[in-house]
DNA sequence: CTCTGGTGCTAAAAGGATTTAGCAACACGA
DNA sequence: TCGTGTTGCTAAATCCTTTTAGCACCAGAG
């Protein structure tokens, strides 16, 4: 493998200055330069299989078509790490590289990866997080910066799910099935503290407006934030010893699983005594037996919009993703 | 924001050359400058706010400080994203960064994930696998390479779980419980196949050595390499047709789910009826009830391995890394 | 013949770091 | 006084690209 080719190389094997040659590979408009020459930079440039030092454009240009992602756990993270697939992606196609970095939860951390980043000169910032929650994020002076999955007090562009609909449409799929007698795992009023979750309200009012709009309410709700299995297992109980329901509704699918567990225990199958349909889509919800009907987080297109927005510039101040219903066998039609 | 301060900056508030400046911060070894300078020099710096131009570094060095990553799917996916944690966490110890593309199984892909790493001007490549397999890598002209979780037919370096051990140490787990009559889910001829793993080999050799070791053999042993509930649950009705076992052992932790299934179905209680142990310790291990005992497939420890053989250079052939068992509530002490 | 304007290209600077080669000052021995 | 060696520092080149400013040439108008 010979050493790689510099500009200088194409222009010398072209017999152009590298001027021209510069010109000619960036399409440099309003420039005149002859059909000829132009020819003899490409051919030269493909022989030499020239490639741009981007140490060198990027000191040049101060850009380095580099963005960094910041965040809480999401790589490491059974179900998030999608969002990080969508970044790659979408960077790839706008030839970007995408710098990561976690930093857990402590704000010492997201200042260092943002040092990094800074040091690294990144054209931009996306920070994600695990769940929808509010993060204090500093106004960086000329850094472009989105939220992933999250909202941020200074008021930064962020992409969001949209749980108003996801909750409006849960609700709406079982009703139009004909349940009627429904339970809700997963109520909670600390939850919708903005520092814990950016999102549940939404989720709430969205599931309540459908039950509202078809005239019904909960037949049993059970309060908590501590969302798996165990709480799950013990919630579906509570609710199987209240009320005579045909279908829970769970507010994530680890809670589903411990529904499962409970269901099995009382001798309840799985959709035919008991339909369940929850939120969040992790590789669990496809575990199950049968497996779970879930609304799914839309990690993968969260993560690709964010960028979107980020490169593309002036992004509104919320964008939301819809989070689409992965219908698969908990849940039994009652018509 | 000020600008971002250069070298010159520094040298003029320290009143010295910018040659003097960075052969401070670089600490050159050799070299004959007064304290005094040292010190204006570092004062300055500090004062500035300083930090190298990485681009102009990399520029001048050749070197970027920037590993490359590629995968099959280890970014995306539910157990392997660790790999990436521990990259990141060494990478960063190191003040390295890492570029991560994510090639999935196309071989074309893998090629265009290496010509942006080199575009990029990658200090060195780890390529992960999310299953521990034989991958095809190109031999680099002076690249390092080193392989996580595969092995490569060129021989490049590679980094291993040691399978070996944690199949005898789970095997011996169960036999230093009492446990003699033993089934087994996951023996597969086919997958001795080098193409399709490179390691299971050895994990069914330490559990026949353990096994031997003790006198005794498998009471029932079921064939299969779809490793998933499904065959978990099947496997685990045939075994208890066939078979009064006490344990048995599952391939990974979602066969293991399909035998907690079956021996519900049964009712059989875990651990009291029957002992269930496993491997990969995925995070569905922790979520089942009881919690599962597995032998963690360690892949923190294997990103962390493969950056530091990567940047310390010469590493041996193959690096085993163990395999810690997790120690949970699935099995049973018979004693 | 001179001037103007357009065309096609290039020299040179800039961006910020590292490194080579070497300068100036001084001490010391002869 | 001269030569030699050491000490402490610096000028300038280098890495590779982009971009500004402008050169040389030619055609056509006056």
């Amino acid at each position: 493998m010979a050493k790689r080719a510099t500009l200088a190389d194409v222009a010398q094997l072209a017999g152009l200055s590298t001027t021209t040659v510069s010109m000619v590979l960036n399409d440099r408009p309003n420039t005149r330069l002859s059909q000829d020459a132009a020819d003899r930079v490409r051919s030269a440039a493909a022989k030499l299989n020239y490639r741009p030092n981007p140490a060198a454009r990027g000191l040049r240009l101060g850009k380095t078509r580099t963005v960094g992602f910041i965040s809480d756990e999401v790589t490491i993270t059974r179900y998030a790490s999608a969002m990080i697939r969508g970044l790659l992606e979408e960077a790839e196609k706008r030839d970007h590289t995408v710098l990561i970095s976690e930093s857990g939860r402590r704000a010492d951390r997201i200042a260092s990866a943002l040092d990094l980043m800074l040091d690294r000169q990144a054209d931009g910032i996306v920070f994600g997080l695990m769940g929808a929650k509010q993060i204090d994020v500093p106004v960086l002076a000329d850094l472009p910066v989105v939220i992933a999955n999250a909202t941020s007090s200074p008021g930064h562009p962020c992409v969001l799910p949209d749980e108003y609909r996801a909750g409006y449409d849960a609700a709406k799929y079982l009703l139009d099935r004909g349940h009627r007698r429904i339970g809700f795992i997963g109520r909670s009023e600390a939850l919708l503290d903005p520092a814990l979750s950016a999102t549940i309200g939404s989720r709430y009012a969205g599931l309540d407006a459908a039950m509202a709009e078809a005239g019904v309410s909960f037949a049993h709700q059970v309060d908590g934030r501590h969302w798996e299995p165990d709480f799950g297992y013990s919630g579906a109980r509570e609710i199987l010893d209240q009320a005579e329901v045909t279908a829970i509704i769970s507010a994530n699918d680890r809670v589903a699983l411990g529904v499962y567990q409970a269901a099995q225990e009382r001798g309840l199958r799985i959709p035919e005594d008991l339909s369940v349909i929850s939120f969040d889509d992790e590789y669990l919800a496809s575990y199950l037996r049968p497996k779970l009907t879930t609304m799914q987080i839309p990690y993968l297109e969260i993560g690709r919009t964010a960028l979107q927005l980020l490169l593309d510039g002036n992004a509104p101040d919320r964008t939301l993703v819809p989070m689409p219903l992965q219908e698969r066998a908990s849940v039994r039609d009652l018509r």
